[in-house]
DNA sequence: ATTTATCGCTAACACACGTTAGTGCAAATT
DNA sequence: AATTTGCACTAACGTGTGTTAGCGATAAAT
């Protein structure tokens, strides 16, 4: 009978959150267990539930959670007095820096939200469909501007969006080169790849 | 008792092969169950084993069939005498197209292979590795002889092929550009990112 | 020190899953 | 026309799943 062990201004719940980010990642959110879970985190599934409601709770807290960092983000990002693609370059490092940091949790946001379940479901997606719009509404105005080439807004965001995620391979990667280093080589081929 | 309908020049077997593809696109592969597979089918489940082995086959089939495309064009690309940046825009071209038209194989091939069991999955992700190695080498090539800015070859490597995957995101749009368009703004836009 | 709340345990549930066995009809082959 | 093969069916199996109920021990609050 151990108890689940705490750091400080971390509840228990926390800890089982975090090690669902992880097992979510590995397998998937159906191939994860709550009995392999259960393990990880050094305790009898069934006890998983005095501090959770249900599996797809976990989803929800994940999910959930790393849509609002990067919403405020945006926010912040968005009533900067800067240049269109500077605010690119600004979003575009902050996904870096949190794929690179927050990878479990980031990769399993971007990945698994599919199995919500609705209210959740669709309410990601509209956040999720808001965000997109929105970021292609900076390029728009850096088109306008004559700081972006003329292409279709849209899929800039989605390449932008998806090369984000390559930073999977970055991490399972053998030889990784620094994350400093993969930051400024993917900022350099986006960003320049954008710019007029 | 209705059979499954087969056309010209395909078997029963690739009729249950690609509604899986769908069905793998739409929920995952462990989400989706052969009891939904048989239903789409227009048969009983157990039907389905009348001609497939199991479940994981036919995620063998999707994702060596994929695979094996894009190995024969690499090879084809690799031996014809023109710059290293042009190659990389025809291997980038020709992921775009069959992304757009065989979109649910090649994303299935993409996203779902974790699943795969041994050997199969040492092998596709060894197939896989060498596939971006042998990318790395015509970009590191292309850096050499100046053509490609100075950048990490793994990394735009990566960048490549995750973007490519987020045509995901155009096939789910309501207001889709065409295929063409898509393809000429994503080559606008990563073959600009890499050129110096 | 006594009470109360917290939390991990065992046992078990209902259910969905992939898959196999065995039967019989219909199509293909002779 | 007779025979063989192909294929869909029903029934059922074992297993793994998420989750609940209820008990007892320990930590927290009084």
């Amino acid at each position: 009978m151990a108890r689940i062990k705490t750091e400080k201004n971390t509840s228990r719940k926390d800890v089982i959150v975090s090690k669902a980010a992880v097992l979510f990642r590995e397998k998937g959110f159906k191939a994860a267990s709550m009995r392999d879970l259960a393990e990880s985190v050094g305790v009898e599934a069934a006890s998983l539930y005095n501090h959770i409601k249900s599996k797809t709770e976990l989803l929800h807290e994940l999910c959930f959670s790393v849509a609002n960092r990067f919403l405020q983000k945006l926010d912040e990002i968005e009533s900067e007095p800067i240049p269109a693609i500077q605010k690119i370059e600004k979003i575009l490092r902050f996904h870096i820096v949190e794929m690179v940091n927050n990878y479990e949790e980031v990769y399993v946001s971007d990945r698994e939200w599919k199995h919500l379940n609705d209210p959740y479901l669709s309410n990601f997606q509209n956040q999720r469909r808001i965000y997109r719009k929105r970021l292609a509404a900076i390029i728009e105005s850096g088109i306008k501007n004559k700081e972006i080439k003329p292409i279709d807004a849209p899929t800039a965001v989605l390449i932008l969006l998806h090369a984000i995620s390559g930073i999977e391979s970055w991490h399972r990667s053998k030889q990784k080169i620094t994350a400093a280093a993969l930051e400024e080589n993917m900022v350099t081929i986006l960003v320049g790849g954008l710019t007029i």
